[in-house]
DNA sequence: ACCTGAACACCGTTCAAGT
DNA sequence: ACCTGAACACCGTTCAAGT
């Protein structure tokens, strides 16, 4: 079908790094969900590094798309920053896609160049496209700057306490930090 | 000496979970650091489990006498949470124990219940303290408590973001907002 | 009391070999 | 084009054995 073994094993991938992380999930037991061997897994991506950055550009490419369509769509830059905070709690609660970027953020330091990479220009997309936002709001390009970091931080920690927590509504309340960084 | 081969391992081990998280760091590799065999390690811890908590433990003490050295030092509440940035910032500069917890937090999922325990005991300590001071300062019970997430989200984002862009003014940055939080 | 060597089932990776 | 078996050096863990 249109879901061949290779996609199988990113999403397989990007599953097991959200919930375990990036070093401690392995090939035999992925090979073992899709009832083949760990190594026929290499055969479609030579080493865990290939695997691993495939995983981060396939999540870094979709939100991108997502953050164009919403700039797109919606021209108040205050409800498009709003959007985002929608989009972080819908990944954070459904699937765990977003919390694999915050994973791989902290294990930076123990991950391969390549990797290290990719998370760097997510950073810059999540970051650029927030201060964008604000410019446009009227901030200045200085505020827009340390707001958009300020900004960033809330959603990866407020991300990281619900984990920690075991608490969804710590992630809303630390939202809440967000909405005032918005609107004043 | 003093510095028995016990706490040498426990000292290793800390720097090695917070620059590279706690499935990444292994025996064999403390005790080449050590001059001794992997085997030996277990001697002293007898699974990596009892390391990891011993390592949680270990920090979460510690910052409990300096939360409980400050607050009875420093009569005003306000200039207590202030103190206790100051302390988070040496942490990330200086040692890397404060990333520690946010590795452990991260990897949350993956660990031994033990070692979840201690860090939801890490969290409700730094979480309850904050909110005391906050309660001092003269919030009710309500505000205290999310104002309490929102400036321990914003700790947690702005180290990680300073590893992850590898920037420390990225902390800095991030604390303007807490700053603003504790004086409103 | 503290350390070692050897073994076990695990891991990523390689490669010749199968279909 | 896709998968396998066998081998390699790694991992945590156990345990009998050394001093």
């Amino acid at each position: 079908m249109t879901t061949n073994t290779r996609d199988k094993i990113i999403e397989l991938a990007q599953e097991a790094i959200a919930t375990r992380g990036y070093s401690a999930f392995s090939f035999r037991e992925l090979a073992a969900e899709l009832g083949i061997k760990s190594a026929s897994i290499h055969y479609h991506f030579p080493t865990k590094t290939h695997l691993g950055v495939e995983v981060a550009r396939n999540y870094r490419s979709r939100l991108q798309l997502a953050l164009e369509h919403i700039a797109g769509q919606e021209p108040d830059p205050k409800e498009a920053l709003e959007n985002l905070v929608v989009i972080f709690r819908q990944e954070a609660a459904t699937s765990q896609r977003m919390t694999v970027c915050t994973m791989l953020a902290a294990e930076i330091k123990n991950l391969p160049d390549e990797i290290q990479r990719e998370m760097k220009a997510f950073y810059d997309l999540n970051l650029n496209w927030i201060a964008s936002r604000l410019l446009e709001s009227g901030l200045s390009g200085g505020e827009s700057y340390e707001k958009a970091r300020q900004i960033f931080a809330l959603l990866q920690g407020g991300l990281m306490g619900a984990k920690g927590q075991n608490d969804p509504a710590y992630f809303d309340v630390v939202m809440k930090a967000v909405q005032r960084l918005i609107h004043s």
